[in-house]
DNA sequence: CAATGAAGTTGCATGATGCAATAGTTGCAT
DNA sequence: ATGCAACTATTGCATCATGCAACTTCATTG
């Protein structure tokens, strides 16, 4: 039994609370986080995105590799992401190298322009992230990053599902 | 002393992890549950999007209120709150009225077709926050609330610095 | 060798976003 | 009362992200 029955009429209107819905908070968060962070790279003379960072970071912790993969993980369209590789190229900070065993393939390697921005950049990144996590708990970052990836971890799910038309 | 220092130069390119930085998975999970609601609505024949739903709710929870003050809710510019209500008005789900004491302002408010909408759209959204979170412990829903909550309200903060410019 | 399919790119359309400028309105100070 | 500053909403304009469809080049399979 739901406990949606004890509601009364009058308590239609108020059954639901946005300020109790995490969709909610992390919308918001995302949003102002991806923003701070653009500003902050900016100011620093970086003129790139958080997904762009994410990108860059990628490629030099696990090497080059081809726009597929990198579309895949990021869960994007393939063309998006070669125009966010164009922006990137343009900007000098990444390369298209040619695959070596297949033809079609191209692989995308950190340039050194490259490099260095992401060094100048990552540290950035980990004071905002310490910065906005001032006064949580350890703990409680942990409950939450871990809530976090049940959630992605969920949705990549039903995401998957979507798109296996098998 | 930080822990920096016990890291030797082969450390240096593993020293951020991206996937225990908090933005990284708020950022994804915050995406992937915008297109989910709205392929949802669209499903159930109403076609908005997870904000224009935000939108709606406040106008019920909070009564008929000004572009200006949806803004500021919402922090996006003025002009992309007229934009969006534009898409709201055209799909009937909004009125605007004149302010009854100041003639500059506008009042918006939720429509016929717009409170039936909200109303057939909010169990989608409370079936999905129960959905996302099965298994999650009530304790760490809480938990993740609260620190995202935390981590908007010092982005507001840093937000509001900089847009004083008394 | 032909067909199938994959990888990357480009064309096109859509939608979100914000800054600058504008028109109308209010309130205040002179 | 008059004029100026501030505020409200809107439109014009430019930018960027996104994805589908179509196309090219290439690999693989039969």
């Amino acid at each position: 039994m739901q406990p949606t029955g004890q509601y009364g009429a009058m308590d239609r209107k108020s059954r639901f609370r946005l300020e109790q819905a995490i969709g909610f908070h992390v919308n918001r968060v995302a949003f102002l986080m991806s923003e701070e962070i653009a500003r902050r790279f900016a100011a620093a003379g970086h003129p790139i995105s958080a997904q762009d960072f994410g990108i860059l970071h990628r490629l030099r912790q696990q090497g080059a590799m081809t726009p597929a993969k990198i579309a895949t993980l990021m869960r994007r369209d393939k063309t998006t992401i070669t125009r966010r590789l164009d922006g990137l190229a343009k900007k000098g900070l990444i390369e298209r190298r040619p695959h070596p065993d297949d033809r079609r393939c191209v692989l995308i390697a950190l340039s050194g322009d490259g490099q260095q921005t992401l060094e100048a950049v990552t540290p950035l990144v980990q004071a905002f992230q310490q910065e906005v996590l001032q006064g949580v708990p350890k703990a409680d970052r942990e409950v939450t990053l871990r809530t976090l990836q049940h959630i992605a971890s969920m949705l990549d799910a039903t995401d998957s599902a979507k798109k296996e038309k098998t």
